[in-house]
DNA sequence: TAGATTGTTAATCGATTAACAATC
DNA sequence: TAGATTGTTAATCGATTAACAATC
């Protein structure tokens, strides 16, 4: 372990490497091989062993990492065990969503409340966290330290809201709106989600992998009319 | 434009620049070079222009870029004119908010149903999405051509699913179930979302800047106290 | 001990950017 | 024309990987 600096790769990586060896422990398996995860993953021995590499020695030489070693360390290294205290700002169909089915405890997190502006929700119960007044927002900022906000508010809000956490100590903005946020260096930090970008991906790779398909089968094609003649 | 190989990079950063543009197009901007975007984007001037001109010379020297030019281009590189098939499978939380909430249409792509297992649901129509059987999946791909899966059903049967579509010609699999999923090369394209690694990624950083942070205000105190000394 | 695998450096590879000719 | 900005090459920077000493 020494000072080199540590990638925004590897740590985008970090979380991928926690969840496979998360359910290779739920199958009961204790030690592993940077070559035997790099199988699992698709990233390179070294590259695993140099992504780790940068926060201790957690392997042993000649046999591996010990799965609930190294899964203690990433969770250690994500910052885990802060216990960060989220709030969810509109309980929409997305907001919704990740109230019901999402388990920030157990990514260490936990969800103190909800917010809207609905007031036929306000006041109910989802799925055991309680919905409040959007209006109440400010105030209930100034009187509780929260750590992280999940913004599931309308696009057309997105950017209010978002001031409004930003200047009232929020340290990091979860952003699942179709819009992306920009704030001041320094200031909270945000995590645009902007789930359609993943879609539009898709959709190139299969007009290209069509296009090579294509080309691969004239080239085929060419082949066995030389071979004929 | 030339045949220098195009990055992963570059595919990823085309549906923020179509997101910003088509922003600026509905404020009503007709023009913009490449210095400007990069102040929106926070992507440097040359970046841009090295990403677009791969696909051709889209601007015009001493100008910029006309932005209804290049959100044509950018929108045809991404294949948004194909008009993709979609179907969606199971329609919990998750893929109920992406039926009532996602605008496939303005992605270029369109829905053509819904898939789910449980039969309270099955043959209800939600936002003008008829929802079918699961048991019907394998008979409805076999009659209809569809491009890509938008798989939200829970994690225990995400592989199962996932398989069926990839051995009935589905040619994308936007993943957003907790869990990756892993085909053979050359086989189906996957978008993994798994959205809990961006909250890590969250987490990481801020635990990251709160160190900074103190690491800077103990930098100050000893210069303070050099200073008085 | 022999075999296996880590941790880490040096070498390589690829992505970004500086710089500038071209030209609107 | 002068000023601005693109498109593209060459230079730089940073990330990945090959290689191997260390050692379990």
């Amino acid at each position: 372990m020494n000072k080199r600096k540590i990638s925004e790769n590897t740590i985008r990586r970090l979380p991928r490497y926690l969840h496979h060896l998360s359910e290779l422990a739920a199958s009961g398996k204790k030690c592993i091989s940077s070559l035997e995860l790099s199988q699992i993953l698709g990233i390179s021995p070294p590259q695993i062993r140099y992504d780790l590499g940068h926060f201790g020695e957690f392997g042993r030489k000649g046999y591996g990492y010990y799965i609930p070693t190294i899964r203690k360390e990433i969770s250690r290294i994500l910052g885990m065990r802060y216990g960060y205290k989220a709030i969810l700002l509109g309980c929409g169909n997305i907001g919704r969503a990740l109230l019901c089915n999402f388990d920030f405890s157990n990514y260490g997190f936990s969800l103190l409340c909800g917010f809207d502006t609905n007031p036929e929700i306000v006041g109910t119960v989802l799925n055991g966290v309680e919905i409040k007044s959007m209006d109440d927002l400010e105030s209930y900022l100034a009187e509780n330290h929260v750590d992280i906000a999940v913004l599931c508010v309308p696009r057309t809000a997105a950017r209010a809201v978002a001031d409004i956490l930003a200047e009232n100590g929020v340290e990091g903005i979860w952003n699942l709106t179709d819009t992306y946020i920009a704030v001041p260096q320094g200031s909270v930090i945000v995590e645009n989600v902007h789930l359609s970008d993943g879609l539009l991906w898709l959709g190139y790779n299969i007009k290209e992998k069509a296009y090579e398909d294509e080309k691969r089968k004239l080239r085929l094609a060419r082949q066995r009319t030389e071979v004929s003649e």
